[in-house]
DNA sequence: TTTTCATTTAGTCGTTTGGCTAAATATAAA
DNA sequence: TTTATATTTAGCCAAACGACTAAATGAAAA
């Protein structure tokens, strides 16, 4: 697909946007934290992860059995639109919301949220 | 739904940018200038039309059986995204060949191109 | 070397999207 | 006031999307 429209897509999604605005925030996060930040399965964050790698937006770092993600700060047409899109997100109540609980959420060691999110899937 | 979300999933399709792309290059196009661009029905114009001016990136001015989209240029918060787009624009070989297409459509009299679009559609 | 565990991939399902045609609307011309 | 015409709306269809569960993968711990 197209580079623009590539990026645009991978940004138009509520879910997504929340991704990049939590990533404009923390250099890096674990999936366990994004998961924890968003409520859904690992394999719904792994598939909008991988959009965002797709689209340019993001790269991953394996570590033992833990991905790590952050935001491609290297492409440098984009980082007007990255400042851009972090001034809009300090707009954006929602978004906003979502830095609070973050900030909760990468005070914890991930192994303990991992413990938490085990107990309740049952697994 | 959110503002930012609508934004970014109007410019997430291909022709939705190819008509921004068309419409930073001209003050303002009548539907048939971008029907005849974009080879596609009135309808389909017409919806994308209309996102464009629910995500708020778009206004229409009718006179007498003609409608006329310019971009908004009053939500300031926007512009910085807007100029971003127009440089991004330049470096996309598909979107750029678009524009020269466009100025030959923009030197005919829109009668003239409804005219031969009527001729097509048989009616 | 077996088990546990974090993430990804495959496959399913309901919803949304983007195109079309046909019908409706609104305005100008005859 | 009828007819022609520019755009919009409604309704349809195939393809894409976003979520899920279950199975696969790859790495660490036991």
């Amino acid at each position: 697909m197209n580079k623009l429209t590539s990026l645009f897509k991978a940004l138009s999604d509520r879910n997504r946007l929340r991704i990049v605005a939590a990533l404009l925030k923390n250099e890096e996060l674990c999936a366990c934290q994004i998961i924890e930040l968003m409520q859904v399965t690992g394999a719904t964050v792994s598939r909008h992860m991988g959009l965002l790698i797709n689209a340019g937006l993001v790269v991953s770092r394996k570590e033992g059995r833990w991905v790590h993600y952050r935001l491609r700060r290297d492409v440098t047409s984009w980082l007007p639109l990255m400042e851009w899109l972090e001034a809009q997100i300090a707009d954006d109540l929602e978004l906003a919301a979502d830095l609070s609980k973050l900030a909760e959420i990468t005070a914890c060691d991930p192994e303990d949220i991992r413990r938490k999110q085990r107990a309740v899937d049952g697994g």
